[in-house]
DNA sequence: ACAGAATGTTTGATACACCAAACATATTAT
DNA sequence: ATAATATGTTTGGTGTATCAAACATTCTGT
């Protein structure tokens, strides 16, 4: 009924990523993933199980149920989207954007998350935006200023390539 | 030597704002802005000032330390960015705006909100971007693609809206 | 100035997340 | 097949954050 504390979400999240890469998830694996010790893992593992959000019986395989493999999911997609701005649209490098991401993912609810999509996509489509204004923005923030001198050419440049492959009309 | 919790990040965020409001933090004020009981508060303080980031004597006023004045405004510059940005950039209503900065404020670290500020701050300068792009976006997100119809006349407007008042050259 | 109201503190209890180390089970290598 | 090694669990203890309710102090109105 209620929803998962942070740290729960972390173990479901990282069960999932463990399935994914190894088919298993083995206690020791997520104590590593998470920097805690493997007692530490049995308990949170108990809690899920009473949660219903896995299959858990000590010694033996971890599954997620239906509903835990919902959430797992949907807190995995919230890491892609949110670490795929900062490292893309933001140019963090990686493992910032990675060590954000992972906290990130937590704090922002679906509609922030849905809306960053959104934007993110839209960046892209724009024929104003696109890959080469976010190059522009790697100059931006290494100047802390528009290189104005550029502007000309760059906004020609801007509408000539819409010309040149104008989306199909709608 | 080490950081804050967030929780008691959000003690010292609070007092802060309620010394900016109303130039006293009471703890009755604090317990209401954070929602918990008042004892709650008196243990939190009492954590504050072991950290030596209040100054706190029981019964009597609160105020920041030197360092805690300096933390709070961090936490509180992360809080207005990111509620900037979820807000004007993103577009999503104030009251979710300000919950997800609230929780976010504490899960972003210096080099992401530095990096937004410049983002957001680029989108306003570029010449390609600015307010009305921003507008489109309003357009996208209802329709979930660009109204490709405009895009002709809406590059045209950004040119000469460049051409109309090119800011100054470098 | 003092009684009552408002505010603040303390105490004892709960829940969560963790560790260290003793213990139990499972896997493996010979 | 079984001893040694891996892995997993349990137990007892710590620290943090919370509440409820008893208690203490301060403020306010007459």
């Amino acid at each position: 009924m209620k929803g998962l504390s942070e740290n729960l979400e972390n173990y479901l999240e990282t069960i999932l990523v463990l399935q994914n890469e190894n088919t298993v998830a083995r206690v020791k694996d997520i104590a590593e993933k998470l920097g805690v010790l493997s007692g530490t893992v049995t308990s949170a593992l108990r809690t899920l199980s009473e949660k219903k959000m896995i299959n858990y019986k000590p010694y033996s395989f971890i599954t997620l149920t239906k509903e835990g493999k919902k959430i797992a999911d949907e807190i995995l997609r919230r890491h892609n989207v949110i670490k795929d701005f900062l490292q893309c649209v933001l140019l963090i490098d990686e493992k910032k954007a990675e060590e954000n991401a992972c906290r990130m993912e937590h704090s922002m609810d679906k509609i922030a998350v849905n809306r960053l999509v959104q934007f993110i996509d839209y960046i892209y489509q724009c024929p104003r935006t696109g890959e080469d204004w976010i190059g522009n923005f790697n100059t931006f923030f290494t100047q802390n200023k528009i290189a104005e001198a550029n502007c000309p050419e760059c906004l020609d440049d801007c509408l000539k390539r819409y010309r040149e492959s104008p989306k199909k009309s709608v």
